[in-house]
RNA sequence: GGCCCCUUGGUCAAGCGGUUAAGACUCCAGAUUUUCAUUCUGGCAACAUGGGUUCGAUUCCCGUAGGGGUCACCA
């Protein structure tokens, strides 16, 4: 078989040459060490969790090497394309903070290793593919998919291994240059397969988070170019990542088992492989049982459930980091006050089983890290998140820009900070006492104390009322009352004789509280009467004469 | 079924031949705070299993079981 002219005739428009890419794509400068990676997205308008967590860790890697890290769209496979998905995809990287130095933009390319978009890469596969056609490395395939079905179907039966190789392959490998040129001409679609040799060996692969991983050597005729003249994954992994100069491949440990088909490409290519990470497949717990995280089933899979909810990008954020790296729960305490890109993250701290995504955990996790936010970060990020998921609550953060940072500022300064707000869509609920458009009624008034001992309290307290009190003052007035109207100031003394007293100092404060706020939880008492004003204290107070 | 990956409390996890087997989340109890949220103290709770190697195995080797992945002209 001349493979030269069976190069010709499969390609007969290209004209480039490996070498030509490699200078059109230069090696990189950069400092030694510096990793070059990307995330790899299919445009299928579903981002999920998967993809940030990928996304985080070649971002850290990155750019804590000075490297560089790049968008590439994975969009080979035309049935699963939904338009807007490239957009999609961007902004929502966007909003989790995961910033790209190069790569697929809404509209275009941004770097020079473009195009980035993997179907404005064709005519770059198609020299690599000829050049293999040539070398006898790749022929044309003319199988139907109900040939290989049937193919398949035998060697079920008889228990042999599934696919294209060895002798299944030899009828299309051995059609004469005129079969071909005749198969072509009367129109039959084709595919180009990998020609590769039957052999019991083993490769090893080094690979950086598991270690060596040892596999059988690639025998398959796999597919490198489906009959739409688009590669498959296996082969635009390959080149992409060669000529866009990317040192590690972080992916999925899905991957590994088709890592000796990538492995023998490389290798026949000539090329250097790149640093495999193959990351642990995130889980979830169903009937007490381990299992991958659904896109059906779990909606927490998909990172719009994230920005619905409210959990604010740095909380998703960190808490990715904890499952990647073990001991960033220990930076984290020892040092409170730092933005988690100083985190020291490595590629040997991670594990490699599956991580269970922990809901409560990143709860924990997400008001923490409100808890560090000053009050002016809290207001925007809250009313950035209103303003798409409820507009209404955002028009009053915008009415009353002052009296929200104020309210938002209690219990923000010093040493003992607030942890009361879990995410933004939480944060609506827990503040809307603030506001008279939105409060309500939520918690009922103490059982244990009558309604007229209530009323009697009520009026006494709105008597001396004096806004101007300052904490001290109004705390020495609350406790006069206390005494006054029969109720313990001591909590422990009503514990001990409950029947010598109404109730205690706590179902005195507890009344205020509720009549202030709706709610029995909320900040401190006389810090909220202050926020609110005089007017509306007051009023709130006489509901209950 | 073949091939591959994984296995320490409910969850995330330290550990890398000798430890009272850390820590975090959850849960429970107590303390502090004018209520909550906090904070503090304490508690429950783990090396899947069987064989080796070794003076000694959670740690190293082999098997078994369990979980997961993959076997497409999908990524």
């Amino acid at each position: 078989m001349n493979t030269q002219k069976l190069a010709e005739l499969l390609f007969p428009d290209v004209n480039g040459t490996p070498e030509m890419l490699e200078k059109r794509f230069p090696e990189r400068k950069l400092p030694a060490g510096a990793v070059v990676t990307r995330i790899g997205p299919s445009p299928t308008g579903f981002v999920h969790l998967g993809n940030l967590y990928n996304a985080v860790i070649g971002e850290r890697l990155a750019h804590q090497s000075e490297g560089i890290f790049y968008l590439r769209i994975e969009d080979t496979d035309e049935k699963r394309k939904v338009d807007g998905a490239v957009e999609t995809l961007i902004s929502a990287m966007q909003y989790f903070g995961v910033q790209f130095d190069e790569g697929a933009t809404a509209d275009g390319d941004n770097g020079n290793y473009a195009p980035y978009r993997q179907r404005q890469r064709k005519e770059i596969y198609h020299i690599i593919a000829k050049f293999l056609v040539q070398q006898g490395k790749a022929y044309p395939c003319f199988l139907t998919a109900e040939e290989i079905d049937a193919i398949r179907e035998e060697q079920t039966k008889q228990q042999e291994n599934p696919g294209i190789y060895g002798k299944y392959a030899e009828a299309n490998r051995n059609l004469t240059l005129e079969e071909i040129q005749q198969k072509i001409s009367s129109g039959l679609p084709w595919v180009l397969r990998y020609r590769a040799e039957l052999s019991d060996e083993t490769i090893t692969v080094q690979d950086a988070v598991r270690g060596k991983i040892s596999m059988p050597k690639n025998i398959m005729d796999f597919v490198l170019l489906k009959s739409d003249g688009i590669p498959t994954y296996h082969f635009a992994h390959v080149v992409d990542d060669h000529f866009m100069r990317s040192t590690h491949v972080i992916r999925g440990e899905e991957w590994i088992s088709s890592l000796p088909m990538h492995v023998e490409l490389f290798n026949t290519l000539g090329w250097n492989l790149p640093i495999y990470c193959h990351t642990a497949t995130l889980m979830k717990t169903d009937d007490g049982k381990k299992r991958k995280l659904s896109k059906r089933k779990d909606p927490e899979l998909a990172l719009a459930y994230y920005q619905q909810e409210g959990i604010c990008p740095e909380a998703v954020w960190e808490f990715l980091l904890t499952l990647l790296n073990s001991d960033f729960e220990e930076w984290r305490l020892a040092n409170p006050e730092k933005d988690y890109h100083e985190f020291p993250y490595s590629i040997e701290k991670m594990s490699v089983s599956g991580a269970l995504v922990d809901l409560d955990k990143l709860r924990d996790v997400s008001k923490e890290v409100i808890s560090r936010m000053p009050a002016e970060k809290v207001y925007s990020a809250l009313l950035d998140w209103c303003r798409i998921y409820q507009p209404d609550f955002a028009e009053l953060l915008r009415k009353y820009p002052e009296r929200s940072l104020k309210a938002l500022n209690i219990g923000r300064t010093g040493e003992k900070r607030r942890k009361d707000l879990e995410n933004w869509k939480q944060a609506c609920q827990f503040l809307n006492f603030w506001f008279e458009e939105t409060f309500i009624q939520q918690d009922a008034m103490p059982e244990e104390i009558s309604e007229s001992d209530r009323k009697l309290f009520f009026q006494t307290y709105i008597e001396r009322y004096q806004h101007s009190d300052d904490s001290s003052a109004w705390f020495a007035k609350v406790k006069e009352i206390t005494q006054e109207l029969g109720y313990a100031v001591k909590p422990k003394d009503f514990k001990k004789h409950p029947d010598q007293f109404k109730g205690s100092i706590i179902h005195v404060t507890n009344m205020l509280r509720i009549a202030l706020t709706g709610r029995a939880n909320a900040p401190d008492i006389w810090e909220v009467s202050q926020v609110l004003g005089e007017e509306i204290v007051l009023n709130r107070l006489k509901k209950f004469l």
